[in-house]
DNA sequence: CGAGATTCATGTGAAGTATACCTTTAGGCTTAA
DNA sequence: AAGCCTAAAGGTATACTTCACATGAATCTCGTA
């Protein structure tokens, strides 16, 4: 058995085709962030003034995901707090957070908690007032004098599902600290989000604004024959991969990430194949998997409710394939068989408005589409359509199957 | 025939409820002088 | 008497429910041409 097993891991070792898979990965942090050096250079012209231990204006990020928004904002990060260990008479803190988070950060409370946390602290998951875990936060960054900078990456999550009320507060935050000074720095990926702030909250936030413009299909080629270098080994690559890649990626605005993720995922493929080559068609089968783990990661942490619903819609819609009916399925129908499912596995039935919710929610994640249209006087529902591929389809319904009790 | 009223089935906002969890407080117990 | 632990009291966030009003275009109504 031994030898078999060495066999395989030989193998595996010979048709290893990466050099260094931490390269494509999201996490990793390239030394230069190619056509982004004008954003950098504003930000960090921005932001400069820290060093000085100066409050700086706010800043708003905006651009599309996969356009180096992150990237560029952490690499600035990185360099000014470098320069600010040289000069320890200022105390800077630069902390980043993801306010888009399920089940971390998409709550005031759980926001201020996470920050809290950033900060060395600890906050309870719940009990306590918000106001108490707010003025701990004050307290907190207000315990000695520094500088701090909050980088807030996808706030208009954030505002959909809270209100303008928190941005307004933090960006007025520094008429409640003493020794403190703080800077907000917003990021994020909906281009019309500034617009639909309350003015209040504009005006603060946005003192400076920063555009990412998406990659096009040769800048992506650039990123990805730099980055593939280093992750792979020499000619592991065929031909035209890598324009594939960035032409997939270009289709979907321009997305950085998304193009890397490609070419590993492929890569990964390939070598799962035993390929000693990346080939074309393994970009594709890359392409599917992506989007299938995306969704199906989402499908399978949602509660069990949840998942009965989106059971609901999946079932109608193969019933209308079937039955070759072309109606959409309606917010009504959802609802009924749902009942009906909760019922045969005697789970306790959600009201249609808490289900309408989730509807929502799901459209949101991107499972579905929903749209609300006006029948006239066969009233007022929403059209809903799923959004992704039947093969997934299928796979979202094993996994919500195992928990049933019932098919 | 067309403008305005009606209507349907649900969207949507606000307020209320249940649950799980947190802090505070008061009482009881232990401990050390 | 001081210190520590425990349990009850009082309070909150979150997920969900209940109530009530808002929507918006097909359909109806009715006055008019």
């Amino acid at each position: 058995m031994a030898a078999k097993l060495d066999k395989i891991f030989d193998s595996f070792d010979e048709n290893n085709i990466f050099k260094d898979k931490s390269i494509l990965q999201t996490a990793y942090k390239p030394e230069d962030i190619p056509h982004r050096d004008e954003q950098i250079k504003q930000i960090a012209s921005i932001l400069a003034p820290v060093l000085r231990g100066e409050k700086t204006s706010n800043l708003f990020l905006y651009g599309k995901t996969g356009t180096g928004k992150t990237l560029s904002i952490s690499y600035v990060r990185g360099e000014l707090l470098k320069r600010a260990k040289k000069s320890p008479e200022n105390n800077i803190e630069i902390k980043y957070l993801n306010c888009k988070l399920k089940k971390v950060a998409d709550t005031e409370y759980r926001i201020l908690a996470e920050l809290i946390k950033k900060f060395g602290g600890s906050v309870p998951e719940t009990g306590l007032p918000t106001q108490a875990v707010y003025s701990k936060f004050v307290d907190m960054i207000d315990s000695k004098k520094q500088l701090v900078v909050l980088i807030l990456d996808e706030i208009d999550h954030t505002v959909k599902k809270i209100s303008s009320d928190f941005l307004y507060n933090l960006t007025r935050l520094n008429s409640e600290l003493s020794q403190t000074q703080i800077c907000v720095v917003g990021i994020s990926n909906n281009l019309t989000f500034l617009e639909e702030l309350d003015p209040r909250v504009r005006s603060s936030l946005s003192e400076e604004e920063i555009v990412f413009p998406p990659y096009n299909a040769l800048q992506l080629q650039e990123i990805l024959n730099t980055r593939s270098e280093k992750a792979f080994k020499k000619g592991v690559i065929d031909e035209g991969v890598i324009a594939k890649c960035a032409a997939f990626a270009a289709r979907e605005h321009g997305d950085a990430r998304r193009a890397l993720d490609l070419l590993r995922v492929a890569g990964e493929l390939s070598e799962r194949d035993g390929n000693k080559k990346i080939l074309l068609k393994h970009i594709d089968e890359a392409n599917n998997k992506i989007e299938r783990d995306k969704i199906l990661d989402i499908v399978s942490t949602e509660p069990k409710q949840f998942q009965f619903v989106l059971y609901s819609i999946i079932k109608l819609i193969e019933q209308r394939q079937r039955e070759k009916n072309k109606d959409s399925i309606f917010t009504g129908d959802v609802y009924n068989l749902y009942q009906k499912i909760c019922e045969r596995n005697k789970c306790e039935v959600l009201t249609q408005r808490r289900v309408s919710d989730i509807i929502q929610e799901f459209d949101m994640l991107g499972v579905i589409n929903v749209k609300v249209i006006s029948k006239g006087r066969g009233g007022r529902m929403r059209e809903i359509k799923l959004a992704i591929g039947s093969k997934i389809v299928q796979k979202v319904k094993e996994i919500i199957e195992d928990t049933l009790d019932y098919m």
